[in-house]
DNA sequence: GTACGATTCAAACGATCGTTTGACCGCATG
DNA sequence: CATGCGGTCAAACGATCGTTTGAATCGTAC
């Protein structure tokens, strides 16, 4: 046996995301987790100092490694094309690494929890976890569409991570389809629909009447 | 005085719309909504049978009008239009009634507090809430580009429903775009920038590669 | 072997939760 | 006046919550 005890701190990080993603945060009791995951209750205080440090620890383990990706390949694209890489490619830095990273259904609800949170707490934790990226690609798009006012892209920028959030956190699964959706679970088919889509949205024209 | 007591329901109905939207549902307690409303705690359990049905009464006061309106424009479009409108006026009676009915901070997190309940009640809830509706626009969407598969029209509606509610959930402004969003408040600005991406990314061409 | 820091454990703490109970009230109806 | 009823009330119910405590246990360095 190589690993007959993961370390206790794994371990209720395994079960804390699991049972987060199925019941929610405020949904699910320290003694759910370490019961599920096999250890004492007061390891949780222990390890981690609060159920509210689990949730985090338990958001950054998973999101920390997709933004940290995103970065690499983002940097990779400007440092190939001389600053300037595409709007397509740009997007697909930013959607590919959270859609191969977050496949499974236990990861997907797990994203989706930051926005169930009040917005006193789910605020700094998306500047914690997102403040750099979001100045990154924002950065990105304006180099990338000189001609679309730096307003405009922060909107559409916005109406991207709407529906990219939608997708990765399974709430698209919720939504009453009749039939339901169509192959889920082929990610890159996913990929490229949801490119199609953003890169569209974000270079549509913004000739308007009023 | 007219209205001394505007009906306990109601009074309940305000204040868990409210306590709700900042806290969650599970964050609020039965006391913090009962004492806020100035009734009895047992008033809610009177009244609604329990704290999930409260929750269910107070998003459909919200929706359900929403719905109502979505559904006589729609209908509107269809007789004017010779059953085929275009995109662009589906989507607009699409958005407007929620932009137009959600423009308030209390009653905008409401619609996002859906997703935060655990995917067993959140799924009976959306179908509840959204199932006609749901039907009505694809099929009015499949009417309307007839040269796109349904399939294709399904995802692209999920990625349109994903920045739709991003933007009514409030969901947008905690993003940690530096410097904010601008001009968040104006209604109708919103909305034609929120139709231009839609629009768009409905309309985007299916040439792949794959 | 002994001492020591790190970790685990059972048990309890105080607080808060959703729900229920049974008495009480105002008021229309006989 | 008496009756019945929708509504309100204070009080309590049993359960569960996050957190803390202090002793027990483990591995390791001396």
């Amino acid at each position: 046996m190589i690993e007959p005890k993961p370390d206790t701190k794994e371990r209720i990080l395994d079960a804390a995301e699991q049972l987060f993603a199925e019941f929610g945060f405020s949904g699910t009791s320290l003694r759910a987790v370490t019961s599920s995951a096999g250890v004492n209750l007061a390891a949780v205080n222990y390890h981690f100092g609060s159920k509210e440090a689990l949730l985090h620890a338990v958001l950054g383990r998973r999101i920390a490694p997709v933004n940290e990706e995103r970065l690499k390949w983002l940097e990779r694209l400007e440092s190939e094309a001389g600053e300037r890489p595409g709007v397509r490619d740009i997007l697909q830095s930013l959607f590919a690494p959270a859609l191969v990273a977050l496949p499974e259904s236990v990861a997907r609800g797990i994203a989706g929890r930051i926005y169930a949170e009040p917005p006193s707490i789910a605020g700094p934790l998306m500047q914690d976890l997102f403040g750099e990226v979001t100045a990154r690609y924002l950065a990105a798009l304006e180099r990338a569409l000189p001609e679309v006012p730096p307003d405009e892209i922060k909107w559409r920028f916005n109406f991207v991570i709407g529906a990219m959030v939608h997708v990765v956190s399974g709430a698209a699964e919720l939504s009453p389809m009749p039939g339901g959706l169509p192959q889920v679970h082929d990610t890159q088919a996913t990929l490229e629909r949801l490119l199609d889509f953003a890169e569209a949205g974000i270079c549509a024209s913004t000739a308007r009447a009023s």
